[in-house]
DNA sequence: AACCAGGACGTGA
DNA sequence: TCACGTCATGGT
């Protein structure tokens, strides 16, 4: 068993399976967001897909919580949705977006996603294609196709880049050089990958947010 | 009150 | 290629 395989069984020990990507759904009278641990069918729909997408751009750089803010309202007003979004008006998404942060990038970002996503017809975009998109880079993109898509495209964030330095398990700060010795080391399972990048971030959260980062990791690899 | 959050892009060396 | 500045809100 290799380092990256050891580590995940570890981190699936201590932080048990996560359920990504976390959609939104009615709760009672409400929406929130939920994780779905003990279903792995999700996304169902073309616009569940959409919604992950849109997720994904608005919490570049942002904090979960603010994007459910702003996936909420889109939602209340009927704008998650690409189709919507395209014939919304620019300045009001903007607003609904706002918590999110980056409201004028985003706004911008989740209309050429949008015209794009319509684009498609429900086919499955190729990485580069999806790379062409002003505002995705390589971790918005992979974070689609493997959530969206299943596509297993092995995700790579300032957490694991961190969590996987720390660790000595690698200090490579190029992200498709590790993006491809983390796929070489794992078997090409969709789910696994999305769990495992979940379980970074959910690690990362704990143990590696604040500085110094690491204090009181419990990991230990052999 | 500084620092951080599930980045990406533009620029200049 | 690489380092840096910019973008912006909200929680700790």
């Amino acid at each position: 068993m290799n380092p990256y395989q050891q580590l995940y069984r570890q981190l699936h020990r201590i932080h048990g399976p996560q359920g990504w990507w976390p959609l939104l759904r009615k709760s009672g009278a409400r929406i929130a967001c939920r994780y779905h641990p003990d279903d792995y069918r999700y996304p169902k729909t073309s616009r569940q897909r959409f919604e992950i997408g849109v997720g994904a751009i608005l919490t570049q750089n942002t904090n979960w919580g603010n994007v459910e803010k702003a996936l909420i309202n889109l939602a209340t007003h009927s704008l998650l949705d690409a189709r919507a979004i395209l014939n919304a008006n620019p300045e009001h998404l903007k607003k609904l977006i706002r918590p999110a942060g980056y409201f004028n990038q985003k706004t911008t970002k989740l209309r050429l996603f949008a015209e794009s996503y319509t684009a498609w017809k429900g086919t499955i975009p190729h990485r580069d294609t999806l790379l062409g998109i002003w505002g995705i880079g390589p971790e918005t993109c992979d974070s689609i196709l493997l959530y969206a898509y299943q596509v297993p495209v092995f995700v790579i964030d300032a957490y694991t880049k961190r969590i996987f330095k720390h660790l000595g398990l690698s200090s490579e700060t190029d992200y498709e050089t590790l993006r491809r010795s983390c796929e070489q080391a794992l078997p090409r399972e969709p789910a696994l990958y999305q769990e495992y990048h979940a379980l970074l971030v959910a690690h990362a959260k704990r143990y590696y947010s604040k500085k110094p980062y690491g204090k009181n990791c419990p990991l230990q690899l052999s």
